[in-house]
DNA sequence: CGCATCGTTGAGTGAGCTCAATGCATGTGG
DNA sequence: CCACATGCATTGAGCTCACTCAACGATGCG
């Protein structure tokens, strides 16, 4: 395992060292590896304002002069390799993250070694949020693909906030947002049996990846069934099952992970109805 | 038995309010009711810097000048009835509110009207960050037995941010700490069975009231078997088997809502071991 | 007093778990 | 290029934990 170099570095690469990025070398495999070399990984800043993934990112909702005042904090951003961990649990928290592309898995370690997967995250949403409340990152984030990050140093986005109340509620927002999305993934590990799980899970997915102007009917899944299985609070069997069964109900196609969802509408009285 | 008033009651003898703590009786009925009618319920103004609770409430690990801001915005006490709603999901988000006295679980109505708890709160704990998000409460908040909270108005606290980076910071940490707590109750939902759920919760609420001065090992349950099994992902019946279970192998002593820990470690063991 | 709420306990059942075998795809080393 | 190993997914068989349904006692309230 060369993973050498790779994550449990880079943060400091604020401004110090860009020479760290340049030969991000191996990792895995050939393919990427060939892009990369070509990229002229340097600086590699992001803007905000012209970022076609504003509408849905950090910079959502924000006045024009809040989205200039990002601009100049001028993100750096990250490759993450296939599996490959963009921080890890305990690590100590300086960067908010957001998701160019790709996605990743955030997870915590049980006392037992088993892995616990908290949520899954594509493009436009943000990770790291949880590591505000002790100055450390209370969960891992790895990458289910390889994928782009924009680093955010959270002490430059509190400082931006301290000037603006547009930014301060924007970040009060997004974290009240966390709250809430994990008020609705309690519900369903509490109330809902694997049918409606699986059903919630891929109905969520499908708009999510509507919203960023993916089809919402047919996609590729990037986790395994094991980690839908520790998302969903269910064994990877039964994952596997109730993917087969949704297929024999005509609701999905599925072919690995490739989905197809047939019939949405009775996806969703799937865990709709709830009756019983 | 009748270890009625005991435990659980009794913090606020501050100084406030000697006449609500006066005849410490029961709990639940008439008695209180005529004390209500007693108290003048006009301003009920609180400071937090004297407050009893400052050390685990909002103010903690505030600035003395900061905790004098908090003090100037004299937020507003509010007595709630047992039984009675705080707030209602759905409705419009204005306050956080921050318990100093008595129980609340938050809850939400499923699709098919049954109640999915998803937290409990005491003395000290901060209540409705969920309402930033949407502007509107995801959850409501119930009393579980008389109980009086300081009203914090949320723009207020906001304002007061924007002049501090203090409270900001202090803000942005509870939600976080929130987001956190969130993520551990996911963990027991989806991979933990009825007695490491059980022990779990009972060793958190044992740490709380530990915190709070109470007994670690002897405490008044104040919700219902009901709504234990709600927030623990399981029926009431198996809360109460587990219960049982729990006072054979000689790990609790259970009187109703009466709990006595006899061996803590044997309980932490219960769900810290989880290996198979 | 009668009704409602709460908690306990029993009996039976079934959803989802564990264990296990198999297939397929991909990567690796001789 | 073949042999083999590894990771992922599917499927079956059997078991068990927690659920449902039900009865019952205790407590408190109108």
């Amino acid at each position: 395992m060369q993973s050498t170099d790779n994550v449990p570095f880079t943060k400091e690469k604020t401004m110090s060292l860009p020479v760290l990025e340049a030969p991000v070398v191996p990792i895995r495999f050939a393919p990427q590896q060939a892009l990369d070399v070509m990229a002229p990984v340097a600086p590699m800043k992001a803007l905000c304002s012209n970022c076609h993934l504003r509408e849905l990112c950090l910079p959502r909702g924000m006045a024009g002069s809040d989205v200039a005042r990002l601009d100049s904090l001028m993100f750096a951003r990250r490759r993450v390799r296939s599996a490959q961990a963009l921080y890890h649990e305990g690590e100590r928290f300086q960067f908010v993250y957001a998701v160019r592309s790709g996605t990743f898995k955030s997870s915590l370690t049980l006392a037992d070694g088993r892995e616990q997967v908290s949520s899954f995250h594509i493009a436009g949403e943000l990770m790291g949020l949880d590591g505000v409340a002790q100055g450390n990152h209370a969960s891992s984030a790895t990458a289910l693909e390889d994928a782009e990050v924009c680093a955010i140093p959270y002490a430059h986005l509190t400082e931006l906030a301290a000037g603006s109340s547009g930014t301060q509620h924007l970040v009060s927002r997004l974290m009240s947002r966390e709250i809430v999305r994990e008020q609705s993934l309690m519900m369903l590990l509490g109330s809902m049996n694997a049918e409606e799980r699986l059903a919630a899970f891929l109905l969520n997915l499908s708009q999510r990846l509507k919203a960023r102007g993916y089809s919402a009917s047919e996609f590729h899944l990037r986790m395994t069934r094991a980690e839908i299985g520790s998302y969903l609070g269910m064994t990877l069997e039964t994952v596997s099952r109730t993917f087969s069964a949704f297929q024999q109900q005509r609701l999905l196609e599925v072919d690995k992970r490739h989905i197809r969802i047939i019939d949405p509408d009775a996806l969703a009285r799937a865990f709709e109805v709830r009756v019983h």
